[in-house]
DNA sequence: GTCTATATCTAGATAGAC
DNA sequence: GTCTATCTAGATATAGAC
């Protein structure tokens, strides 16, 4: 063979991590497929060596999303009684607002995932379900678990949204301080 | 003339109102011109005689679109008290979920919006500045004024990003809750 | 596995007839 | 103001050479 057994596998992983981010900063649909793979230093043609259509691209890329969001954002057994509180804290931040390409889905891609198959979006479902649960259990309160997620996402759609950057860091600022005030579990724990 | 004095812009408003609803349900970028045109009956090169761009047409549309949520969630002064639980209520409803072409833009279009250009995000800015005032002389409190409307959006983008009708209703209905029991001015007044 | 070339389609936008 | 026809550009996807 004229290709070493691990290069397909670290071509798809190249593909796959270059595509998260163009993606989740310029929109999945918006982006085409020589723009993919031209960031990867190749050509359109060869994409199709990787996976069998764009949309298979999404698929793939939602999941793994949802799983480092989700993997994240649960936390390990091991982790602090802080730990929820930690996560809002870095996620409600201002880096996070000034840089999509490196942050959670939801906020950049969750419209595009509402209008896809059931298969996207029952992958996205029980990612969410997992981070509910372990928040859930941590802040003692499964439905200040959903709305913790929910506060987060809508706050980052917001800050995006607007044009200043004193209004976006208001709107972040604010969630953090609402979500400091609600009497949970380990939220009163300094972070 | 061979149209009457009200015919172009009884058309512009209809171009704009059948627009509106279809960006909202099936994102803007994905929607051609011709689709926009052909949904009011007329061709794709009418256009041109109405809007100078697509572009433009997304201005109008996210101004009138935001103009009226806006007015909506702020209210007038002669509003009842339990104003915005009633919003609330509204908003984080099982039919809004299920209907976008109906519902508030920022859900659907928020990451169309904020890859926008300034003009665009500051029409959102002045308008969500707008509801937030306005809520946070209700409820008494900016910050929580801010989470509210994060809460409502972030809600809406999940409940739609998941498949099954069952987490949707879960993920609506445990932020209604969590909305419920945060004590506020009015939000504890039966909606 | 990747390349170039290409087929096919759709997009935004313009020109000129009516 | 709207139509048809068309230009140009970009998209997804395939074919065959290397």
């Amino acid at each position: 063979m004229r290709y070493a057994n691990t290069h397909k596998d670290e071509t798809r992983k190249k593909l796959l991590a270059s595509s998260r981010a163009i993606a989740k900063k310029g929109g999945f649909n918006s982006t085409g497929v020589d723009a993919l793979m031209s960031s990867i230093g190749l050509t359109g043609g060869a994409f199709y060596s990787h996976f069998p259509s764009k949309q298979a691209l999404f698929e793939a890329l939602i999941e793994e999303e949802m799983q480092n969001s989700s993997d994240m954002l649960a936390g390990g057994e091991d982790s602090p009684d802080n730990h929820v509180a930690k996560c809002l804290r870095d996620y409600l931040s201002t880096f996070h607002a000034m840089h999509p390409e490196v942050g959670c889905v939801l906020p950049t891609l969750g419209a595009e995932i509402a209008r896809a198959g059931p298969e996207v979006r029952a992958t996205v479902e029980r990612a969410l379900k997992h981070t509910q649960k372990s928040w859930s259990a941590r802040v003692g309160d499964p439905d200040a678990a959903w709305a913790l997620i929910a506060q987060c996402v809508g706050a980052l759609v917001l800050a995006r949204a607007v044009e200043s950057d004193k209004t976006r860091k208001e709107i972040l600022a604010s969630s953090r301080r609402f979500l400091d005030n609600a009497q949970m579990k380990d939220l009163n724990k300094k972070a």
